[in-house]
DNA sequence: GTGCTTGCAAACGTTTTGCAGACTC
DNA sequence: GAGTCTGCAAAACGTTTGCAAGCAC
């Protein structure tokens, strides 16, 4: 938590509450989360802070590469911390989502730099496809 | 062409002008586009269709699995043909996307299965990352 | 003629922005 | 005290919807 802020420091940022409480949001949650889930658990400790003001802070963490943000399946964006961002398999029958571990993807990170000089950021990814539980109802054959 | 409108028909649809030209930009593009690019194609053959009629249409192309619509990077959705959809290589430098072919996923499929009884759409996503090109520049060492 | 399709305009949910006041340093 | 950060409200953006008129069948 400290390491978070004082990233930010460093960068000449101020420490104010509503960073204060966005960081722990953060790095309680240990994965996907929206801006409007961010804001109601950082509003459940100051109810004053506002939409816009998660989003400021969102954007310059991203700035600052301390979290990115990327759309899993369709809907809001959803931010995660840099360190811990993982990719996920997310289900286009029910949006459940899965933590996909980096081992998942090394066959296909070797096989676009062998073939098209493109690395892979594993961190960065939905697979989409479909769940064990939507594997009979949805799933294209 | 006119297979992509039997389906419509089989399925009860009408042929319409914006309909017939929807397809035509689908077939041309062979890739993924967004509505409001297709929008334009479109209405540079008949400027008075729509945005919403292009939605309406899509959706009703979507909903007969003629099309399938996905989020590539941050931005407007995408949409492609479900025969020639294949996933995109994106990269976060530049934007470039390459076309990602399916053997490049077959590792991450089993293991996905295996794991997590997780069936993979190959067809469906964006994998980010960086490119030759930007490789040096932006990429996360 | 029936009723699906369309254009328009307005609503929607998410994200961004302008501004004046509040706060960190 | 200087300059950043914030709340509020309004705008922007992509997408969806209600309605009455238009068109394919």
């Amino acid at each position: 938590m400290e390491a978070l802020l004082d990233l930010m420091r460093a960068a000449g940022d101020r420490i104010t509450t509503s960073r204060r409480l966005l960081a722990g949001a953060l790095l309680d949650r240990q994965g996907p989360i929206t801006a409007e889930e961010l804001c109601s658990l950082v509003q459940a400790q100051a109810p004053d802070i506002s939409i816009s003001t998660i989003y400021r802070n969102l954007e310059e963490l991203a700035r600052l590469e301390i979290v990115e943000h990327s759309h899993l399946g369709h809907g809001s964006a959803v931010y995660q911390l840099t360190s811990s961002a993982q990719a996920h398999l997310v289900c286009d029958g029910c949006g459940k989502t899965l933590v996909a571990p980096k081992e998942l993807f090394e066959d296909l990170a070797r096989q676009a730099a062998a073939r098209y000089g493109f690395t892979v950021d594993p961190r960065h990814f939905a697979i989409q496809g479909y769940c064990q539980d939507c594997q009979t109802s949805g799933a294209p054959s």
